[in-house]
DNA sequence: AACGCGGGGTG
DNA sequence: CACCCAGCGTT
């Protein structure tokens, strides 16, 4: 705790050396010129778990097709899904619209403009809910995302494990003694997100301009390669889905997905999962009514192994395209539905199922 | 406290 | 390939 003795001296130098930076480095994102808490509250949800990049053109459609929280709160929740489509963590967007129904309908359309109050709408946790409160009220909460850990882990030489409970607490508790130093809680907490985004890297961080250099611990004892500690691992898990394409016509068989597993509430195919590579369906016991679509159909395809990563699970698909004559009475199995392109295109669907129906085209 | 949940960028 | 991203909800 060699730092402690000091902290009171360095957090102003380190808050008001981070907001220089800042000034003179950020990014010309488009939720940086608001202060309106449901555009902030937007970007935020989307930018869980989700690099700028990547985020930032769903934030610009969003904001166009639902410009205040009373339009999102009156969306079709497949609508939301299918907007969402291809950022992935959909329950995100579920959670999103329950928020936005709560806002429109329960608070006159205004969210809370507190920590404690945000912290109880649906999909804001501890990270998004001083987001907003400090981006849109001004609050001296201090944010604590992934970037966070790693300033305050380097900086200060901590080694806690940030994957436990212990270090939350520690981290958390730090980020709000340093941001008491700070005049403007909106643009420090901006600073050292950006900083750890820009400058303060996961991998090989340019310390030689650092302005953090001389009061980093992590640098002066050169173990920026070493922090944060991060302990766990992830298991991936191989999975092998067979999924059987019912087509008839111009019209593709689609099901919803409502088990408790990945892609809840999305639409993919008919799907068959085995424990191993399958090579032939046909002698599958799987019911009636999909043996007689398989007797029936002709098959008109049978895709390479597709291979989708996730962060816990390997998936291996593939694709067999059953055709089943027009004019024939089809009985699909349960939960199956035959949607014309138009319905097609306008559900949504796993990255997988939407890349394949591209494939289909051509 | 541990786990499940996507898709993509980066070195 | 590993790592991790403006985390949260459930168990």
């Amino acid at each position: 705790m060699d730092w402690f003795s000091d902290l009171d001296d360095s957090k102003t130098g380190f808050a008001t050396t981070l907001t220089g930076w800042y000034e003179h480095h950020k990014r010309d994102l488009p939720w940086r010129h608001t202060r309106d808490p449901y555009s902030i509250w937007l970007s935020e949800v989307i930018l869980q778990q989700t690099r700028v990049a990547q985020g930032r053109p769903y934030y610009e459609r969003f904001l166009a097709a639902y410009p205040t929280v009373q339009s999102m709160a009156g969306a079709d929740e497949r609508d939301l899904l299918r907007l969402w489509q291809g950022l992935g963590y959909y329950s995100r967007a579920r959670n999103m619209h329950k928020t936005a129904q709560y806002v429109a309908e329960k608070l006159e359309g205004r969210f809370p403009e507190t920590y404690a109050g945000l912290l109880k709408l649906p999909g804001i946790g501890p990270y998004t809910a001083a987001a907003i409160a400090s981006f849109a009220f001004n609050e001296k909460a201090a944010v604590v995302d992934g970037n966070v850990y790693r300033v305050l882990a380097r900086v200060f030489g901590i080694d806690v494990d940030i994957t436990t409970n212990n270090a939350k607490k520690i981290f958390s508790e730090r980020a709000n003694q340093l941001i008491q130093a700070s005049d403007n809680p909106a643009t420090y907490n901006q600073a050292i997100m950006e900083f750890g985004a820009i400058q303060c890297t996961p991998v090989s961080p340019d310390c030689l301009i650092c302005p953090l250099q001389q009061r980093c611990r992590a640098y002066l004892t050169g173990r920026q390669r070493m922090l944060p500690v991060k302990s766990k691992k992830t298991a991936v898990r191989e999975r092998f889905f067979n999924y059987i394409v019912i087509r008839q016509g111009d019209r593709i068989a689609l099901k919803e997905r409502t088990a408790k597993d990945i892609w809840q509430h999305l639409y993919d195919f008919c799907l068959i999962e085995t424990e191993e590579p399958m090579e032939a369906f046909r002698e599958l016991p799987e019911g009636k009514v999909l043996n007689w679509v398989l007797q029936e159909g002709i098959l008109k395809g049978l895709s390479d192994e597709r291979t989708h990563v996730l962060s816990h699970q390997k998936i291996r698909a593939r694709f067999w395209l059953i055709e089943v004559p027009e004019g024939r009475e089809v009985q699909l199995p349960e939960g199956l539905i035959f949607c014309k392109p138009s319905d097609t295109e306008r559900l949504p669907k796993p990255i997988l199922i939407a890349d394949y129906l591209k494939s289909l085209q051509f």
